[in-house]
RNA sequence: GUCCCCAUCGUCUAGAGGCCCAGGACAUCGCCCUUUCACGGCGAGGACAGGGGUUCGAAUCCCCUUGGGGACGCCA
């Protein structure tokens, strides 16, 4: 039998960095096996679901490198994969449930029902549907639906306790009396609650391996209930362990980038994300930690899993990211960072391309994520000094450095130009010996001059990039010539 | 409150009874490299939550306590 395994999100927003790892470990086992991955979207909450969403959770999961086999853009044999065009199976699954007295019109009304719990509450009591209408009988249901009442379709629980044979975690029981009660299948509006259309898609799915975060394991017991009130084997289970904040709540957007998205947009490499995410809950067994996207995926195995939740370090991450962006060569860097350039348009038809790559080239040991490229190409580029170079500019030993140096530049012979590193190397000791400024109080102020911050790449590389006219130009700014 | 899950350095983790007075990585600090910053290299500090068992021997198995998390919706 094939492995199926499926990811289903409700596109109420973002890619939530939570379900991307969810998505992630189900790609990771499916293809691992050679498998296949459904794409479901969860959309029964019509009030908050999306297309715009739909359609960039979709966008997200195929930046981060993951591809499924079916979907709402990829018909396959157990579509439709929205579960708004799907009400008529759960309808027909419901009916079924109902002829049996496996499930139950329930009529009380909303504010009964809160009057009920809040009750509960006071008696320090577990809230749970206390069953009303459970029993009712014909007559007594006609009548109602002869008021006209409205009501909910509930499953009926029967004491017993609940086995959870998890892939992760091992059996674990629940007791059907701590569930809550007869729980809601449908609502009194018509829509289908969320536990009753997981099950029915999972089965005519044809899902196998159902691996979802380790919130959803209370719900794995109703949904145990609801296969098994519909006849059906239910799936093989796998419960994750969780992401938390640094503070070791879930994690949310109150703890900062939580997205898919906006991890793209500050400058993340989708393979480095990948690679994070990956070791949020496993690991390959040994040291390895920098692993390419075909390792992890043939190292894969739900054997390694973490039990225990784990928080989510984005220092770590910015790491790695920066690993990642080093493993790029001068194209590869190129492609990457332009999107991050506001002033790449500018810089490529004023200098052209291959000195925007030269550029970027002299910063990637200094960068960890995209964005960081902007304000160094910023200043080198357009020269903006920056606060600490302001400072220097003020002191009366680095105005006679810049002032010599400047001259030496000035005074070049025309046969000597363009500018090179050597030529520099030449310069460089004769303005020493006029200043008396060496090391750090030598070439400070001249960096400061030529890109506008003290630290930064060798002036000796960064001099022949600009051109003498230009590192002279930079430099009378520089002294308010 | 009830139910469920979890528990090794600040963080991610290795560890499936002796290889562990616990290894790696991020972070922190120090040194080296570098006429700056960074990269890189080397090094330091830093953990088996507590208590009972089981065993010749426990970070590893069992129990209790404590702590953390999750779930208790006509949300998903």
């Amino acid at each position: 039998m094939t492995i199926r395994v499926r990811f289903a999100p409700s596109p109420t927003g973002m890619l939530h960095i939570g379900n991307a790892r969810t998505a992630l470990f189900n790609w990771l086992f499916v293809r691992h096996h050679g498998g296949e991955f459904v794409f479901r979207i969860e959309d029964t909450d019509r009030e908050r679901s999306t297309k715009e969403s739909e359609i960039s959770i979709m966008e997200d999961i195929a930046w981060l490198g993951l591809d499924w086999n079916e979907g709402p853009d990829k018909p396959g044999a157990h579509g439709p994969y929205r579960q708004s065009e799907r009400t008529s199976i759960y309808e027909d699954h419901c009916s079924q449930l109902l002829n049996e007295g496996k499930a139950y019109r329930c009529y009380c009304t909303k504010e009964e029902l809160e009057a009920v719990k809040e009750a509960q509450r006071q008696r320090k009591e577990p809230p749970s549907y206390p069953g009303t209408c459970r029993n009712l009988s014909p007559e007594e249901r006609a009548d109602r639906e002869k008021q006209g009442l409205s009501s909910v379709v509930r499953l009926r629980i029967e004491p017993e306790d609940i086995l959870v044979n998890d892939l992760i975690r091992g059996e674990v029981v629940f007791g059907s009396h701590t569930l809550g009660g007869d729980f809601v299948l449908f609502r009194s509006d018509g829509g289908v609650m969320y536990n009753f259309a997981v099950v029915i898609d999972d089965v005519t799915m044809k899902i196998t391996h159902v691996l979802r975060g380790e919130d959803h394991l209370t719900n794995t017991a109703k949904q145990i209930l609801i296969y098994r009130a519909l006849g059906y084997e239910p799936p093989q289970f796998g419960h994750m362990a969780m992401i938390l904040g640094p503070d070791r709540a879930k994690l949310s957007k109150r703890h900062g980038t939580v997205s898919v998205r906006q991890f793209k947009d500050e400058g993340y490499l989708p393979e480095a994300l990948f690679n994070y995410m990956s070791l949020l809950g496993w690991n390959p067994g040994d040291e390895r930690e920098k692993m390419p996207r075909e390792e992890i995926l043939r190292e894969f195995s739900l054997e390694r899993l973490t039990k225990s939740a784990a928080i989510f370090d984005f220092k770590k991450l910015r790491w790695m990211n920066g690993l990642y962006i080093r493993d790029l060569d001068r194209d590869q860097l190129f492609a990457a960072a332009r999107p991050y350039l506001p002033d790449a348009g500018n810089i490529v038809a004023e200098r052209g391309e291959e000195w925007l790559k030269d550029v970027l080239w002299l910063f990637r040991d200094n960068v960890e994520v995209l964005t960081d490229f902007a304000p160094r190409v910023g200043m080198i580029a357009a020269f903006e000094a920056g606060e600490e170079a302001q400072k220097l500019f003020a002191e009366e030993a680095s105005q006679q450095v810049m002032r010599a140096f400047r001259d030496e530049l000035a005074g070049l012979d025309g046969a000597k130009l363009p500018l090179t590193t050597e030529i520099i190397d030449e310069i460089l000791p004769r303005v020493q010996e006029a200043t008396g400024a060496k090391g750090r109080k030598l070439f400070m102020p001249l960096r400061a001059a030529m890109i506008g911050s003290p630290h930064g790449p060798d002036i000796r590389v960064v001099g022949p990039m600009l051109g003498r006219d230009e590192v002279v130009r930079r430099l009378d700014a520089a002294l308010g010539v």
